[in-house]
RNA sequence: GCCGGGGUGGUGAAAUGGUAGCCACGCGGGACUUAAAAUCCCGUUCCCUCUAAAGGAGUGCGGGUUCGAUUCCCGCUCCCGGCACCA
C-alpha cells in the first residue's frame, strides 16, 4: 500500500473538527500545561512559512504533552488590528471588518490543514468588541491609577499624509506609507507610565525561566544605571542645573556643562539670535538625525556660567543636542578628559581640559557627603506613547468634559465600539478619522452629564496582545476579563514561544500590564509573572539565504509545498531543518529526504502489520530506545535530533529485516504521531486502533530492553584511540585490560614504554598511560 | 562601545569530559529498467597510498587544565542578533 498523502489527509482532516481531545479542560485533575505560541497578524497573504515553522514546533510539543497525560491548553487567535488592513481600506474603501473576517477564515483553514491541534473553542480576536471591551477596561484602570496621562509629546509627523507615526512606522527616518521624510511635532498624546514599573520589571525576571538572551534583552532595554544627581548653582541666578551622572567622582574634572535644547532654561535665552537659530534647527531634526552616531557634535554657548559645587570654579554652560532631553535630567556635567563625547565637543569648541585630576569610583560616597547631591537611579526605559491617529484600532475610552476634564468611560458603558466611517484617512489636523463623526464624538460626560467629547485617538497595536493569554483562560466571560479561578488553574503560561523581535517591546508591555493587573487584584495573587519559560523560535530564510521578501521573489508559500508533499512531510521537514531556535535556509532538496523517510516508515508499518506475533529482542531494544530518546528530545524542543533517531530506527529495522509485531508497531506510530499526525492516524487505524492516536499515551519505556550486556569500549594509549574492545557492561578493569592487551596493535604501542597508569571508565574507555 | 549567541566535511548538522562528523542533502559507483524517473545497495573529513593495511592531520586562532577537550578555563579573531551621543 503506497503512501498517498492526499487520500489520507482528506480522510482524516474533518475528524478533528470539534474534536474533544484537543480541548483544555478547566479544573481537570491532571497536571496542567499552558503552551502558547504568539498569535499572528492576519495578513492578506495568509500564513507564511515562519508561522508554520513556529506553530508546528509548538504543536509537536503540545501533542507530546497530551500523550504524556497532561491537561494542555494550546490556544490560538488573531491580533487583527493594525496598519496593513487600514491601508488596504484606504486604497479600496472596503471596511477592515470585512477583510479581517475573510483573512481570518483563510488562516483558520490553513491551520486546519496543517493539523495544528489548537483548542478552537478558545479562539480570540482582538478586533472583537467582546474582546476589546477588556482592552479598553484595562486602559480606564491605568487612567484611574494615574498611570495613563495626556501629555505634550514630540511625535514623528509625516507632512504628506498629515499623520502622526509611531516609531515602528518610521523606516530610516521616512514614512512607512509614502516614503516622505518625517518631522518632529509636538502633539498631545496619551502616555502610559511604564517607567513606574521599571524596577518591578527588572526584579520580576527572577520569577521566570526565560532563556538567557531574552532576559538580557529585557534588562538591556530597561537599562538601569546607578549614580547620583548633582546640583550646580548658576552664577547670578536663583535656579540650579541638576545633572545625573554615574561617576560623581569625576566632579573635579568638570570644565563645562551642557543642557539639551529642550531644557527649561533655554526658553528664557531665545532673545539671543545664535541660540534661537540653533534651537530652531534642532527642532527640525528627527530623532533619527539627532542620534546619528558618527555625526559631528554641534552646540552653542548659552551665556550662562555654573559654579562647580566642589571647588567653586566658574564653568561655561553650553546648549547642544548631543544631550538628550529624554534621559536623566536633560543636562550633563562634562568631563572632557574622561568622556569621549565631552572630549570631542571640547576640542571642537576649544573648551579647556583638566587632565590633572584622577577619578576614583571609591570616592563616590565621600563626594556626595559634601552636600553636592544624592544617590540616584536612572532607567533608559521610556514611557509608552499610547495614542495613534489611526482608524483601525481600539478607541481610547475617554471623554473630555469642559467641567471635569478627562473622564474614563465607566465599565457598564464599555465597549466603546469602533464606528463605521466613510473615509479611513486621518483628518487635515492630524486627528484620527473618528474626529469626523460628529454624532460619535459628541457625548455626555459620564461624571456630570454635561456636553463632552470623546477621545478620537485609538490604541497602538500592542494593546490587544498585552493580555490575550489571560483571555484564553476564559474567552467568553462577559463580567470580568477572565474568571479568577480559571486563571488560577491555568496561569502562568508554562512555555511561550515567539520571535526575537518581540523579546523587548511585546514581552515588556505584556509583563507590565500583567503586573499592573496584579496590583489591581485582577489576576491571581500567587502568580506574580505571566510567563514561566520563554523560548525563541528560529527564522526561515529563502533558499538563497536571504530573508524572504516579495520584492526578492524568494518567498516559499506553505500551501504550495503542502500541495506537493503533504502536511506530514512539510511539518516533519521543517522540524528536521535544524535546531528549533536557529536561522535556517529553505532547501527543497532536503525536503525529498524527509519524504523518503515518511514513505519508508509508512511502508514498514504496512509490511509488518499482522504478520508477526512477537518482536525479536533486537527489535524490542531498538524501539524502546527510540521511545526513550524521542521522549527526551521532545521535552526539550530538540525536534531535529528526534527525527534523526526515527530515521536511524527505520534504517536499522529495514537493514536487519527485523520482524515487528503490532504492539511495537503501535509504539512506533505513537512516536511519529506529533510530527506526522495524518499518516500516524491512518497507520493507527490500520493497526486496529481506535480514534484517535493523538489521545493515546506516549509509549511506556521498559528499561530492561535498554540495558545491554555488552558494550564497545575505546582503547586509548596516551589518550589516542588505538582500538576498541567488546566487554560486558559491568566488566572489571582487569578483564577489560586483559582483553585489550591481547590485541596486537595495543601490544605494539604498549611496548614503546612502561605502563605508568591505567584509567578505566566503565562502559566507555580504557586508557593506558605509557612513558 | 555594551549585552547575548555562534564558528565542526561540499551543504543542513550531531556529539556538552571518554571511538568527532549520527541523520539528511549532494556527489561517486552499482542493481533494477529498452531507457529515464522512482526505488534499493555500496562509498563519501582531509593528506599519503593503484588499492588495502598501516599511519598522520583535523571541530576559527594561540595558550592552559586533564590520563583524555568540539565540550571546561584564559587571551585573541571573525560572523550573526539586540541595544546604543543613555551621561
Amino acid at each position: 500500500m503506497a503512501y498517498d498523502f492526499k487520500e489520507i489527509e482528506n480522510k482524516w482532516v474533518g475528524k478533528y473538527d470539534g474534536f474533544d481531545g484537543f480541548h483544555g479542560k478547566d479544573f481537570e485533575d491532571k497536571e496542567k500545561k499552558y503552551v502558547l505560541v504568539e498569535f499572528p497578524y492576519p495578513s492578506g497573504e495568509g500564513l507564511h512559512v515562519g508561522h508554520v515553522f513556529s506553530m508546528t514546533g509548538t504543536d509537536v510539543y503540545a501533542r507530546f504533552l497530551r500523550m504524556k497525560g497532561k491537561n494542555v491548553l494550546f490556544p490560538m487567535g488573531y491580533d487583527a488590528f493594525g496598519l496593513p488592513a487600514e491601508n488596504y481600506a484606504i486604497k479600496t474603501g472596503i471596511n477592515p471588518k470585512i477583510t479581517t473576517k475573510q483573512v481570518t477564515e483563510r488562516i483558520r483553514g490553513q491551520m486546519r490543514r496543517l493539523a495544528f491541534s489548537f483548542d478552537w473553542e478558545r479562539e480570540v480576536n482582538t478586533t472583537d468588541p467582546d474582546y476589546y471591551k477588556w482592552t479598553q477596561w484595562i486602559f480606564t484602570k491605568l487612567f484611574e491609577k494615574g498611570l495613563a496621562v495626556k501629555e505634550e509629546r514630540a511625535i514623528n509627523w509625516c507632512p504628506k499624509d498629515k499623520i502622526g507615526l509611531a516609531n515602528e512606522e518610521v523606516i530610516d527616518g521616512k514614512c512607512e506609507r509614502c516614503g516622505t521624510e518625517t518631522e518632529r511635532r509636538i502633539m498631545s498624546q496619551w502616555v502610559v507610565k511604564i517607567t513606574a514599573y521599571a524596577e518591578r520589571l527588572l526584579a520580576g525576571l527572577k520569577d521566570t525561566n526565560f532563556i538567557e538572551k531574552v532576559k538580557a534583552a529585557q534588562i538591556n532595554w530597561i537599562d538601569k544605571s546607578m549614580g547620583a544627581k548633582i546640583r550646580f548653582p548658576i552664577k547670578g541666578r536663583e535656579e540650579k542645573i541638576e545633572v545625573f551622572t554615574t561617576r560623581p567622582d569625576t566632579l573635579l574634572g568638570v570644565t563645562f556643562m551642557v543642557i539639551a535644547p529642550e531644557n527649561k532654561l533655554v526658553a528664557g535665552l531665545m532673545e539671543n539670535s545664535a541660540i534661537r537659530n540653533y534651537v530652531n534647527e534642532t527642532k527640525k531634526k528627527s530623532e533619527m538625525e539627532r542620534t546619528e552616531l558618527l555625526k559631528e557634535k554641534t552646540g552653542v554657548f548659552s551665556g550662562l556660567y555654573a559654579i562647580n559645587p566642589i571647588n567653586g570654579k566658574e564653568i561655561p554652560v553650553w546648549i547642544a543636542d548631543y544631550v538628550l532631553a529624554t534621559y536623566g535630567t536633560g543636562a550633563i556635567m562634562a568631563v572632557p578628559s574622561h568622556d569621549e563625547r565631552d572630549g570631542a565637543f571640547a576640542r571642537k569648541y576649544a573648551i579647556e581640559f583638566d587632565n590633572e585630576f584622577v577619578p576614583d569610583e571609591k570616592l563616590m560616597e565621600e563626594i556626595l557627603d559634601m552636600g553636592v547631591g544624592e544617590e540616584a537611579v536612572n532607567y533608559h526605559l521610556r514611557d509608552w506613547i499610547f495614542s495613534r491617529q489611526h482608524y483601525w484600532g481600539e478607541p481610547i475610552p475617554m471623554v473630555n468634559c469642559p467641567n471635569c476634564g478627562w473622564v474614563s468611560v465607566p465599565e457598564d458603558q464599555l465597549p466603546i465600539k469602533l464606528p463605521d466611517v466613510e473615509k479611513y484617512l486621518p483628518t487635515e489636523t492630524g486627528e484620527s478619522p473618528l474626529a469626523n463623526i460628529t454624532e460619535w464624538v459628541e457625548t455626555d460626560c459620564p461624571k456630570c452629564g454635561g456636553k463632552a467629547k470623546r477621545e478620537t485617538d485609538t490604541m497602538p497595536n500592542w494593546a490587544g496582545s498585552d493580555w490575550y493569554f489571560l483571555r484564553y483562560c476564559d474567552p467568553k466571560n462577559e463580567t470580568v476579563l477572565a474568571d479568577m479561578e480559571k486563571m488560577k488553574y491555568w496561569m502562568p503560561v508554562d512555555v511561550y514561544v515567539g520571535g526575537d523581535e518581540h523579546n523587548t517591546l511585546h514581552l515588556l508591555y505584556s509583563r507590565f500590564i500583567y503586573q499592573f493587573l496584579w496590583d489591581l487584584g485582577a489576576v491571581p495573587k500567587g502568580i506574580p509573572e505571566p510567563y514561566d519559560k520563554r523560548l525563541s523560535h528560529g527564522v526561515i530564510l529563502g533558499s538563497d539565504g536571504n530573508r524572504m521578501s516579495k520584492s526578492v521573489g524568494n518567498v516559499i508559500a506553505p500551501d504550495a509545498v503542502g500541495d506537493v508533499y503533504g502536511t506530514d512531510v512539510l511539518r516533519t521537514y521543517m522540524m528536521f531543518m535544524g535546531p528549533f531556535d536557529s536561522t535556517m535556509a529553505w532547501n527543497e532538496r532536503s525536503l525529498v529526504g524527509v519524504r523518503r523517510f515518511v514513505e519508508r516508515f509508512y511502508s514498514f508499518v504496512n509490511e509488518n502489520k499482522g504478520n508477526y506475533s512477537t518482536t525479536s529482542i533486537e527489535g524490542m531494544r531498538i524501539i524502546h530506545k527510540l521511545a526513550k530518546g524521542v521522549g527526551e528530545d521532545l521535552g526539550q524542543f530538540k525536534f531535529n535530533t528526534a527525527i534523526a533517531k526515527m530515521m536511524e530506527t527505520i534504517n536499522e529495522l529495514n537493514k536487519n529485516k527485523t520482524e515487528v509485531a503490532n504492539a511495537e508497531l503501535s509504539m512506533m506510530v505513537r512516536i511519529i504521531a506529533p510530527f506526522a499526525p495524518f499518516a500516524a492516524e491512518e497507520m493507527w487505524n490500520s493497526l486496529g486502533g481506535e480514534f484517535s492516536v493523538h489521545v493515546q499515551n506516549w509509549p511506556e519505556v521498559d528499561e530492561k530492553y535498554l540495558t545491554s550486556e555488552k558494550v564497545t569500549l575505546s582503547i586509548q594509549i596516551n589518550g589516542k584511540l588505538r582500538g576498541t574492545v567488546e566487554a560486558a557492561t559491568d566488566a572489571t578493569e582487569e578483564e577489560v585490560r586483559a582483553a585489550a592487551e591481547e590485541q596486537e596493535k595495543v601490544q605494539k604501542y604498549l611496548s614503546e614504554g612502561n605502563i605508568r597508569k591505567v584509567i578505566y571508565v566503565k562502559g566507555k574507555t580504557i586508557n593506558f598511560v605509557v612513558a
